[in-house]
Parts: C-alpha cells; structure tokens; sequence
DNA sequence: CACGCCTATCGAATTGATTCAATCTGCTGG
DNA sequence: CCAGCAGATTGAATCAATTCGATAGGCGTG
C-alpha cells in the first residue's frame, strides 16, 4: 500500500520507495572476493607464486617482501583459507605454490561482479 | 656475482636469490584497486547506482543500506575520492550519479590486475 | 528571518586488520 | 638424543578503517 507519505514524496521530494538494491548478504560475498586482493603483502606473494612454475620455497617469499617471516606466515594462510593457494613440507622447508584452477575461479568471479556494474 | 653461500643454497637447500617478484609500490597501487570494493556498503552503493540511469538522491542510497546516515556519507566520500561518483545539490538534496567512464577504467585497470596473475 | 529538513563534516569510540616477538613443532645432522 | 634450522601459531600491541552522535551549513517555507 502506497500511504499519503509516499505519494507526497513521489510528487514533491525525492525518495522513490522502491530501490533495484542488492542485499546486504550478497554485497558482503562480492567485497570479500576484492578483500583477498585488498593488501600489498598479499599481492606480491600471489605475483610471485603465479609467475613461478615451480612451487616456491618459503624462504624466498620473505626475501621477496618487506615484513617479517610471522606476517609472512600470516598472510599465506589467508590465501591458503581462500582456496587460493596450498603447500607440502619437503624436509624442513615449506614449498608454496598456486591452485590455478581455484584463483581462476576467483577471477571469474570478480570479472562478473565488475559486469554487474555495467549499466 | 653468486658467492658461496648462495651456491650452496642452491644445491643443498632451497632459496634461489633471483625473483620474479613486484615492488612494493606497484602491489600498493595494485591493491588500492581492489580496496574499492572492498567494502559491502560501497558495493551495495556502487550497485544502486550503476543501475539508475536516473542521478539518486541520498535519502534513496540510505535508505538501501543498513548504516546511518553520516556512514553513507562517509563511504560516498571514499566513492567519490576514488573518481567512481559526483554529485550535484539540488534544492535540500543531493543526488549522486556515478561516472561511468571513470568506473571503466577502474575496472579495466583490475583485468590487467587480473591478467598479470595468468602464469 | 526563524524554523525545519537534508546532508556533509567533525570527533570520539569501536571494531577489524596487520605486525611481530616469543614460542612451538617437526625435521636433520652429528 | 641433542642442537639447530625452517616455518606455523599464539598473544599482545599497533595501526587503519569503520561507525555514528553531534554539529554545521545550505535551502525552502511560512
């Protein structure tokens, strides 16, 4: 029902009641997927894993960036949770590489979100 | 010129000096790209928007999200400082429009992000 | 021109993300 | 078995982002 407010509204201001919005639930889904690439740490690292096609020994991750070996471990586990990475011990060393189907999944996503935006 | 240490590391261990890695101000740069959309009340925005082809007025974008008013403004802001909106006072109230070529190119910028991590 | 409405901004508080020292675990060579 | 190294995890501290009450300023109306 359209109450005297409304109409009021309609003709004299300028809130339209109804709005082609998304909900909240969809929206937190679609900025997480930009969250994972949201960070310099974690861009580097995941820079590096793509443009390797051997898997990466943690050692030189931490070469490669400008933080400790902790916040190192950190953000590898945040790209680990997001699927987007995996990892095998090979004696006391940790070897890092990419899971290319799931970062590509990814990237398929965020690709449908920015066409969302298209008009 | 590779000294012992680093030949060593090559035979018996595991860290190859050479990278292929990115500086840091180019990941910074590359993840401020993403940080945009980060945030779900900037996509719910971003949304309403690019699907009007009508500007908006605020007490619309409000209404859609479930934040106070002075955090829409807050994130407008950020929209607007990224170059992705403008708006224009009209009477007491303010509609937003976004700007699509501004947007488009922001997106364009992210595939060659995207792109970049193809192998 | 005083009042009320709309929305931007300010400032303080909160929440969330990031960083790293310290610690723990698993492995290896002696 | 012990010492030592690689790297994950923990916990605390720090830093950044977000939230919103309070306020300010612009505008239209009576």
């Amino acid at each position: 029902m359209t109450g005297i407010i409304e109409l009021i509204a309609q003709t004299t201001g300028c809130c339209t009641p109804a709005s082609a919005g998304i909900n909240e639930s969809e929206a937190e889904a679609i900025s997480a997927d930009f969250q994972v690439f949201a960070h310099p740490v974690r861009v580097q690292l995941l820079t590096l894993l793509t443009r390797s096609t051997e898997d990466v020994c943690v050692c030189d991750l931490e070469a490669a960036v400008a933080v400790k070996q902790p916040t190192v471990s950190y953000h590898l586990k945040l790209l680990r949770e997001a699927g987007l990475v995996s990892y095998e011990r090979r004696g006391p060393w940790a070897y890092y590489r990419v899971e290319r189907e799931r970062l590509a999944s990814l990237k398929a996503r965020i690709n449908s979100h920015l066409d969302g935006w298209n008009r």
